[in-house]
DNA sequence: AAATGAGTTGATCTATAAGCCGGATTCTGT
DNA sequence: ACAGAATCCGGCTTATAGATCAACTCATTT
């Protein structure tokens, strides 16, 4: 799961996951995927299911009043949404509205899909050119400063 | 139990729990579900039943002189009351006029459901998209320090 | 150049949220 | 204790969002 493409979001926010990310996910034995937000960065994250059990367990198991912790368990938890295999082994991502503003993607736009090892990030085309090239990203950047507890889970 | 929805409560003060959230009780072999306060936050918290028993043992187990861990036995337990699958497998939520005041739910108002994995939370929804932008909320966020006795709790 | 596979788009169908209504039960005030 | 009012609870209907299915176009390969 490494390497980058862009596709494009269809008219009615559908996201559909490129062959060769497929593939893999089938050799792995991954039977869905979770999207959900980037807690820092205006783009989406993508976790086969596997990963997103370990990670949403560890969130889950910090207690909660803590409003970072809190914050942190609204954004990613809160956001998640789970997506399949379709009868035609392909797969189709609905991305909510909020989905789509969090990441700044319209419907019909392109996005860059970057294949991270055991994640994927899924960004507005433009703004992971700004990324990569060092120039601002329209929207602010979240301050997020890790508690202890926090270091030790790989987002 | 991820992922956020907005639905409505309707004129008589119910709330019906989204079929997709009600598939994963199932799963989990959940029959009912614990409605009570948010300790912090002018918002209701969701737990299944499983969850709630060990949340609410959990607290009754404390020592009741430290006035925080009593504050919380107030709002947590004495604001808890069950709701189950109805024979028509559907699952209503009738909300107290006390739980909708703290949560500023009025009848017939739309509410954002925020599945966290084990447990939901119920917003105002507009105190949940205030939230999210960082916004103000209207009503006071208490301070919670908590003691050493609660650091184990994950509500 | 044909054929195969993949990305994209459009159309259809189903499940469900939400509104409405009527009856049952509880509460309240006299 | 009774009557009236308010609250609670289930069934039914309808508009809609989401899932499924099908088809088209483009690209790549042989």
């Amino acid at each position: 799961m490494f390497g980058f493409t862009t596709i494009s979001v269809d008219s009615k926010g559908r996201l559909a996951i490129p062959a060769k990310y497929r593939e893999q996910l089938l050799v792995q034995n991954e039977e869905n995927i979770v999207v959900t937000r980037d807690p820092q960065y205006p783009a989406l994250k993508i976790y086969p299911g596997s990963i997103w059990n370990k990670i949403s367990m560890e969130l889950q198991g910090l207690q909660g009043l803590d409003p970072i912790v809190r914050n942190l368990q609204w954004t990613i938890l809160g956001n998640a949404s789970v997506s399949s295999f379709d009868p035609n082994s392909r797969m189709l991502v609905l991305l909510s509205s909020e989905l789509r503003e969090y990441a700044e993607i319209s419907k019909s736009a392109k996005v860059s899909i970057i294949g991270m090892g055991n994640k994927f990030e899924v960004w507005n085309e433009k703004n992971w050119e700004m990324r990569q090239t060092g120039g601002a990203l329209s929207t602010e950047i979240l301050e997020v400063v890790l508690p202890e507890s926090l270091k030790t889970i790989s987002f």
